[in-house]
DNA sequence: GAAATCGCATGCTCTATAGCATTCGGAGGA
DNA sequence: TCCTCCGAATGCTATAGAGCATGCGATTTC
């Protein structure tokens, strides 16, 4: 069997988006039974295993909730977690107007600190880009990200005001992100981050640090983020 | 086919620890070449979706990393992400002597907004136990935690000084844990907390609310902890 | 009316097999 | 020497089926 069909979409995909799509239509309710392995297979004429991969897939998203002897179940919302989300994204999905303000974009030289994130020589060159985020007027966050100049160079030119960068990587270099590995923790805002932020110096400051993988697995961003802390929570989900 | 052999574990499982203990022996270093799909399915004498489902999980849990056409490879340890320790086993894996002490333990009522996290009647009765954290005569967090009265009120009364709170809910209770939904922020100290961890007012802290749930599904534990920002770090894999 | 039992529906583990997609190194040619 | 092309190895998607484990509601029993 080819493993997809007509188009290049698996099929357990397809199936996970229409259960998505009926979640996000409201026809499911967080605590309604999705359909079963069974019937799921049935309905969309595909083997047992496929349709167990599918759900598997959702429940790992956090999406549905399986039961073993009770059933598969749309799981509460709580919130996306554990997700890659680009700024834009993640505005988009709570129905905020989202901007962007570069403060900075060229290329540098002697991070050897970042370099080492993502893998280079020390003395590679970069392109860095540092950007304030806003809600209508208010900034909430500070974000500095690196990436390697070699590939990315032309980045610097690039209108990341209005575009994000997820997508300019993904257009422009046929780049998809697939997962980030990241450093959380808490710091005071010093005097810069501050006045950009509209703080007083010392306010509590969520750090996210971040390496960001491309779906080939290469380190591709060094990220670093300052958020307010009572504009911004992160939402994970942690396994045993 | 049954599914397992021998004793109760799934055969997948067998394969991932054999792997997992491999590494821990250091017979396996990160970038060497994990056995393929069909070499495991081979030695282990089972068919290739078993072998391949094991190694899906310990891509999954970030042990190893697995691309298409080249092969399955030790990750780097970076640290085990997105797990859900409890602090003894956390400093433990550090090797760093833990020690906490036990503030408060009592029955509380009337803590609506935390009935309402555990999914319980508003007016529930629960117990509160609040514990400083540290590493040797240093405190770096304050954890405060609340459990249903109904079915743990005993718990007052352990000796929670020296023994963990998830080792009594395992083996007083036979509950065991699997996931936590978390919100982290940063916030600044206030005096009283400030005191306790030997800080100044205002100090930023790294706050983590989590509702842990246990296998069966239960929000079994709300839980707030404050934690030193020098001393603690966070790391996550969040996914695309 | 309460308690024990049974059976069905559901999810979980596993077998055995097939073909596709991607990667990487080596053979052969320019 | 460099480059291209090919094939083997590897992971990915999918099929079709078996038996087990668990939860829950209905039925039976006391």
């Amino acid at each position: 069997m080819t493993g997809n069909h007509s188009n290049g979409t698996p099929v357990y995909k397809k199936i996970q988006n229409s259960i998505r799509k009926r979640i996000e239509a409201d026809q499911l309710r967080p605590g309604d039974a999705v359909a079963s392995e069974r019937e799921l297979a049935k309905a969309h004429k595909v083997s047992l295993m496929t349709a167990r991969h599918a759900l598997a897939g959702l429940e790992r998203e956090g999406i549905v909730e399986r039961r073993r002897g009770a059933g598969t179940f749309v799981a509460s919302p709580k919130i996306h977690f554990n997700k890659l989300m680009s700024y834009t994204e993640h505005m988009a999905s709570r129905g905020l107007a989202p901007s962007s303000r570069v403060l900075l974009a060229k290329i540098i030289e002697d991070e050897q600190e970042v370099a080492a994130r993502l893998g280079l020589p020390a003395t590679s060159r970069m392109v860095k880009i540092e950007r304030l985020r806003l809600t209508g007027e208010e900034p909430f966050a500070l974000e500095i990200c690196y990436l390697p100049a070699a590939e990315y160079s032309d980045l610097v030119k690039a209108p990341l005001g209005r575009s994000s960068l997820f997508g300019a990587l993904k257009h422009e270099y046929g780049v998809e992100l697939a997962y980030a590995d990241e450093e959380i923790d808490a710091t005071a805002a010093d005097i810069n981050i501050a006045e950009l932020l509209g703080l007083h110096r010392g306010a509590p400051l969520l750090r996210i640090r971040q390496v960001i993988y491309s779906t080939k697995g290469k380190a591709t961003i060094y990220g670093v983020g300052f958020y307010r802390s009572e504009r911004h929570t992160l939402f994970i989900r942690r396994f045993r």
